[in-house]
DNA sequence: AAAAATCTTTACAGTTTCTTAACGCTCTGG
DNA sequence: CCAGAGCGTTAAGAAACTGTAAAGATTTTT
């Protein structure tokens, strides 16, 4: 695979318009798909690298195309949604959607997009099941359970553990509250998005050696948190 | 064998045709089944190198493919389930599956464990493991089956010697008191985690010479006991 | 059968971890 | 500029966990 390929989800034919002229500058390939049916076939066929989705499609709900898609892949897909569709934004990410734009967006807001999926997806393990993740200074060895900054181990209790594996096991993904706390607390409780903040700071400390460390976890305000791969200029 | 022969058993064609797409681009040769029936019959007649099993078959439950298989070959079968919770996967492993995958997954993904699985087949290393383990001023000679503390003999009871093996055999890694309990206990008795935490006390007050020993045995609140490598300085 | 060793259970104190609530901050929209 | 919502931070009490000692219960040895 030497260029890229990728499928664009857009019923709106002028925005579809500029998305592929863009493309086509930048030298990706791309298909594109007008319905939410036929986007599910396309990416069953032809198997694109990322998936832009807009979620105001006429057919499907943009949330079903994802959850049809996921059933079988793991491709990136990113959303694009207006304003106004704010909470399908986030059933979309639960759905398993990896980014999201928001309309009005700038061709170079999209172009960076592509390129940190893209660049995910590159360093993203050659080798089956990594028994060791590393990003920047940190290193997590799920085998062992245990985690180090800087070639020094820090502990971390059970929770914070979970958590930060979640993370790291979606890096680049943005996840919203309600995924990571049903995957750290179960269904049962529901107060706990407070709980999620307590740690997520504690977290943020932990994995803090210095004043400029680099951030790993972002904040999404009304969404909820991704951990972003980090340069390996931490000398 | 030049080309490597993969069965791949999966009823849903869309997920069939996307798999068997991505093999014949990598250069594998591939024979397909949609039914339990049917990829055990083709097994038995073609001998693939490899099989790609769906567990959500029409027909046959898909660990029962595995059992009919395994009765008479051995041949490495990688295992592919819906959810990740999936009990069905735990009985697949049992059964005699060699991996598993969880759907969704990345093209990515399946090739990697593909050509780990190969590597495996080609590099069946017999090695031999070593007898004695050495940590600090500790050493074990399984063979024996005695310990020695600064070259000094030290006894321990049966299950202390059975903790510590377990602990040793695992240098590094953090061990859950449900797998240490399970590994001594063995699943029947449940209250045996207050037995665990009496005998980690007197494993260390035995590790223990002088005052200022290496603690060999860190405990992770919560989560359960790791034994640490420790520096030779121990003199 | 008695003695010794080993194992299990219980209780309790000390510690770690988790949850909750309060407060200040920033950002957004009117 | 103000009000409200969402977030980060801190602190304190509650809950859970751990280490230790000691007393039965069980098994093994003498």
């Amino acid at each position: 695979m030497d260029k890229t390929l990728i499928l664009v989800v857009e019923d709106d034919l002028p925005v579809q318009n500029l998305i592929t002229v863009t493309l086509k500058a930048e030298g990706y390939r791309y298909l594109t798909a007008q319905t939410g049916q036929a986007a599910v076939i396309t990416a069953a066929t032809h198997n694109p690298d990322i998936i832009l989705l807009d979620l105001g499609l006429p057919d499907l709900d943009g949330v079903e195309v994802i959850r049809r898609v996921r059933s079988w892949s793991n491709v990136p897909i990113i959303v694009i949604s207006a304003r106004s569709e704010d909470p399908d934004k986030i059933d979309a990410l639960d759905a398993g959607a990896d980014d999201y734009l928001t309309k009005p967006f700038s061709v170079a807001e999209l172009l960076a997009r592509l390129r940190v999926t893209l660049r995910r997806l590159n360093t993203a393990a050659p080798d089956a099941a990594p028994s060791v993740f590393r990003n920047g200074a940190l290193s997590i060895d799920y085998a062992a359970g245990c985690v180090s900054l800087d070639g020094e181990e820090i502990r971390l209790t059970p929770i914070e553990y979970k958590l930060l594996c979640l993370l790291s096991r979606n890096v680049g993904k943005v996840l919203t509250h309600k995924y990571i706390t049903q995957n750290i607390w179960g269904d049962s409780l529901e107060s706990s998005t407070a709980s999620l903040r307590v740690f997520m700071a504690t977290l943020r400390k932990k994995l803090t050696r210095s004043p400029d460390s680099p951030a790993y976890i972002q904040t999404h305000v009304g969404i909820g948190y991704r951990m972003v791969r980090v340069e390996e200029n931490t000398e």
